[in-house]
DNA sequence: TTGTAAGCGTTATCAT
DNA sequence: ATGATAACGCTTACAA
């Protein structure tokens, strides 16, 4: 296996300089046709490609961008869609710009670390995060050390880095809203977890919208996973058996309550209501198919990439940007 | 902003050559300790971060590695779980090697150029392909330009790239033979794409078991999704109304079969028998629960990882690693 | 329009 | 054990 060729070996094939082929590779257009020509066949012959790592040293760009997920595989591909969702939406907004899409995956503190490496290495030109536990310092750092980073979430502490999320109160709102209107008043929720910004706001949404309307709470606590949600549902109905109504933090915890209200011999949604947050693709799939709060979770990660694009190209852009969530009534309420 | 700070600037603030803190930051054992100290020191003052692409120039390694899924991100992350378990095991073993996962989605023809671009520009250690379409030549490429490589799903075409898959046609051969023992006799397929071998490999099975037990076949086509399996559904039942048993190539297609044979007054399973083929994590949750085949997909990306990794530390590795399928039986049928 | 040459920030090979 | 110094392969003033 021969040595990969370098810019030196086409010029020397294309019998021109360094400089020209370079000229050429770049696209430059101040290059004669002729020479041009030369040097696309030297290139195509040695099958030539350019050595990223050079070229990135001296232009200081990468043209690659980050996702990272402080989150296990597990987690990140669980049927939830969530962080698929928002994958999608990077990509797609990351073909528009030819841009490679590196994804990080930083459930371990040595994923942590890796990433942390990675990103401060100038290994990338920006830095997305999709989801955040807890009050994680590393956007904050990375967006102190001049790299350019968008969170999906409002970051807790207190970093000030931009950030793109939902409206969970608005959701969870109209969903309390909904079930109340239908006659429900003893509405549970099953809340996800609270070291998380979705976790807590979709449970203070509950709390709010509950204590607004003068009904009482009853919360159990999931982690937006299935089992989870099976787990909180049986607790519920233990402690409160006429509970008429769930609000669930995540369709998936969601689902499981379905479940787990039928294998209680309860009809849904004839003695239980139940409402999902999410509205993922299976959503409607269920028995009965889940009535649930959208949030548009593609257009996150586009929104997200398109505001780190911005900012990459040493635009102002703004600290919040808050996306819409509605209401989508099925078969469950 | 300050510029990032280089060796040279912690070598001047230790008061020690350039060489020496490389050596420190490498962790090298021939630095005396307090010259170590000292180093430490300045590289935390300063926040140094070692330039990656100046590391990779010089090292000729990048410590990441790709995983290419020439699909458009609709497909990635559609429910079907089948790319992100993949990815979860690729993740899972790299993490184990403190490996950078680089995740390129190639769907589009520009996105294809990009992936060349990038892999052959020496961006990363290794090349993993999650699913081929076609007879794709970019395997066949990078493994010729020296480029350490492997494919999930045995590459069409001439190219001799190593490659991991499941053993399709046993799996197949199970399903249909659960179902003749059942007594089903007028077996249906919904067929995968044809231009996969995934695709190919299920459909040329279920021709190979109805043939040996002299049976007729049915095939319609779908594309591994849900709403393909729903028309190929309809269109199996408007050829031969009575039939008796479908094996679908996806659980996705299955659970659509499900839902369209019940719309159409069918009862799953006394009136026809369904199988799918994946055993995805719904498919335990699907009404009736999903007799499937399953394949170890986390395991494929393990076993991919595991191979490119020997194969990128000049080991010999063998051509071909087939998985086992296991039938799980559950109500569908 | 093309070529020359100076870096880019590391690591690695030598001496010392 | 530490320090010079030469690569690594590319882009980009600047010169011609």
């Amino acid at each position: 296996m021969a040595q990969r060729p370098t810019l030196e070996e086409v010029a020397r094939r294309a019998g021109v300089s360094r400089a020209t082929v370079s000229r050429v590779v770049n696209g430059s257009t101040t290059v004669a046709g002729p020479i041009q020509e030369a040097v696309r066949r030297a290139v195509a012959e040695l099958g030539y490609a350019p050595n990223l790592a050079a070229r990135s040293l001296v232009t200081h760009r990468t043209d690659s961008i980050a996702l990272v997920m402080p989150e296990a595989a597990t987690r990140v591909f669980s049927d939830d869609q969530v962080f698929p969702g928002i994958i999608h939406g990077v990509s797609q907004e990351l073909e528009a710009a030819d841009k490679q899409l590196v994804l990080m995956l930083a459930g371990s503190p040595a994923g942590h670390a890796r990433v942390r490496r990675y990103t401060t290495g100038r290994h990338v030109d920006g830095v997305l995060f999709a989801s955040l536990h807890g009050a994680d310092p590393l956007p904050g750092t990375l967006a102190a050390l001049g790299i350019p980073t968008v969170c999906s979430g409002r970051p807790l502490g207190e970093q000030s880095v931009p950030y793109v999320d939902v409206d969970h109160a608005g959701g969870v709102a109209r969903a309390v809203a909904h079930l109340i209107d239908s006659g429900r008043r003893r509405i549970a929720t099953i809340a996800g977890p609270q070291d998380m910004v979705a976790g807590i706001e979709r449970l203070t949404g509950y709390r709010d919208a509950l204590a607004a309307a003068g009904l009482p709470t009853l919360v159990a606590y999931g982690d937006f996973t299935r089992d989870s949600g099976a787990a909180a549902m049986r607790e519920l109905l233990d402690r409160r058996p006429d509970l008429d109504a769930v609000f669930a933090a995540s369709d998936l915890m969601a689902h499981a309550a379905l479940r787990t209200l039928r294998d209680s011999g309860r009809q849904v949604p004839q003695d239980v209501a139940v409402v999902g947050f999410d509205d993922i693709s299976s959503a409607a799939y269920t028995e009965p198919p889940l009535t649930t709060v959208r949030q548009p979770i593609r257009q996150i990660g586009r929104v997200m990439t398109r505001l780190l694009l911005r900012l990459a190209a040493g635009e102002q852009i703004d600290q919040a940007t808050i996306l819409p969530t509605t209401l989508i009534p099925r078969a469950s309420t």
